[in-house]
DNA sequence: TATGAATGAGTCTTCATTCAT
DNA sequence: TATGAATGAAGACTCATTCAT
């Protein structure tokens, strides 16, 4: 049976695990979690784990899949908005009512990236695209904007966002998300 | 024997054990390495790191302070520098300097601080510790400059070295660093 | 329903299974057989098997049997020759005709005994029943030819077959199966 | 620290390890056999094993090779004989003390061999060393009588040993290691 | 102080067997 | 009968920490 046709089946196991793995990931960090953790979220019993996935990293694989689709779905939905300046300032405004989680845990994306990077496995790749794939889409609002330096405005604005998810993670405080956006906010005007 | 007077005697073997420690948890991650790993690397034998650290935990700490102690001399130098602006230039230069090191491996304040945060132990707020003496030192630059709001600059310039500092690692791309540098350059001039 | 009627029943998939166990457990073993294994080389779904099997160590057994099967189907044939020394010849060049199979797995009989004979299940006592059966036909044609010593000349033919399959399959050799096969048809010889 | 000075340490706990694993192994058969019951033949606590050998498999290869030298001395004390039929009958003899334990498991060479054989790593190019061994030595002693053939006969005598061992573990009568082995004495005496 | 060795709790992973449908 | 899924009991391996000398 393959991959796709257990995942089509019925009860959704795979699909908590991977959710409850993503959570519990995002909340402990990789190392941190065991595979009992993510049973135990999942409410699936740990030797269970191993029908829908071979290895723990494949279930940290399917973590970030996971939340590569949430990613794609928040894109697609600030894609709705009719120009580039409302569909980032929708971006910051999403960021910041991240705040609270973030605060408690960095930003999903982030701290996996971080984490993962030290490992020899290709889990830092897969982490990378998800990175990559917001990246190239800030770069597609800036163009739109009619920015030649698209590219680096985007970097900018991504960086802007893990160093102070990083920061609000660090001291704890919520707020200084809310500032950093404010003033994100500002520098988009100013570009246009 | 107070630990002070341990650090203060002849063999150094403490500090020899910290900046190891500092060095290969940089490169590898906290969870990822063992105290083999830091003995073997600091020529020490494994069960001797025991006289000196009562724990894995302690001698994560002391990497910290090491850390810090880098991180404070650095600042001193830059406070040799005659204006806030020439000191924070010469910051960004600093940051481009070590841009291979980031790519391969992060920035060691940051990386720490993503990693410790998620465990209960009181780590966390000694890398806290040390991310705030830099966002002072760089609140005070901005005031010196004249600026009112500026502790919010100062956390939008740490923000986005950390920010940058994550994706020149998660991409193996020093350049980011190299550009982000510049632009930021540019924005520091447009503060005055 | 009893075994015998399922085993008469139209599928077949019984006779697949053991067939299957037959093949794969000369392959690789007991010990390093999965049940999953055997089910995917029989193309039957793993829990399917044991609707058929009750236990692992049945599977074994029929496989056992299986074998034992293939084994008098072949000492029939042989019996269809005319003369003792023709018979054994012919059961020789059986042997070297399997040569490249005994290189790479060795003789499905004595790999059996040897793994299963360190067993405390009744497994060891099915395959010395095989064992016997080829050492009984083989003194029966010594008997034919006159010898008196007819059980130890079996048993020291069985040995030798025995022994070079286990050196021919260490050393994945097959010419060594050729070469003692030779030997031993002029040791026949040499009995008349 | 090398292993070898490891092994020149004090307590000897590698060699026990080694010891009792070669025992246990022959016993009950490498996949049968935890590396609990080997620490515990040895007396050993399971976690210590691992400061001696970073994986089963390492443990076994120990095995083999305290096997290849209890082989080594075999072959050394026969080597004392004045000529090579009294060398190859002291074999022999050997075999036959070994009789008993022989019918209980088998021959340590030729079941190491056949069970070792199903696997990928390379444990199973350890033990056709040994085979190797034994069958170069009685190569020497058939060369030494005269025979340009030795090297068939060599093959022959010694697959007469791995196959009849294997028959009298299967039937777990020692006797026909007896009769066996009077019949190879009688066809030693007939190559002079 | 120094150090090789010891310890044991914890984690991942496998797999025969069972179950619900 | 058929089958995907569930379960739990092992077993290998790691590593922080402790101990004896």
């Amino acid at each position: 049976m393959t991959d796709s046709k257990k995942s089509r089946r019925a009860s959704g196991k795979r699909e908590r695990l991977a959710a409850a793995a993503a959570e519990v990931l995002h909340a402990q960090g990789v190392a941190q979690t065991t595979l009992a953790d993510i049973a135990q979220a999942a409410e699936v019993p740990v030797g269970n784990v191993y029908y829908y996935f071979k290895t723990k990293d494949e279930l940290v694989e399917a973590a970030i899949d996971a939340h590569a689709r949430t990613l794609g779905g928040m894109i697609a939905a600030l894609d709705e908005l009719p120009t580039p300046e409302e569909r980032l300032k929708a971006l910051l405004a999403g960021w910041v009512e991240q705040r609270e989680l973030t605060a408690r845990f960095g930003c999903p994306t982030g701290t996996l990236a971080s984490e993962l990077d030290k490992r020899a496995d290709g889990l830092d790749r897969s982490v990378a695209a998800v990175m990559q794939t917001l990246l190239d889409w800030a770069e597609q609002q800036f163009r739109t904007m009619g920015r030649a330096d698209a590219r680096e405005l985007a970097v900018a604005l991504i960086a802007s966002y893990q160093g102070i998810s990083l920061l609000t993670n660090t001291f704890r405080d919520p707020g200084l998300m809310t500032t950093e956006a404010r003033r994100l906010e500002r520098w988009i005007d100013s570009l246009g």
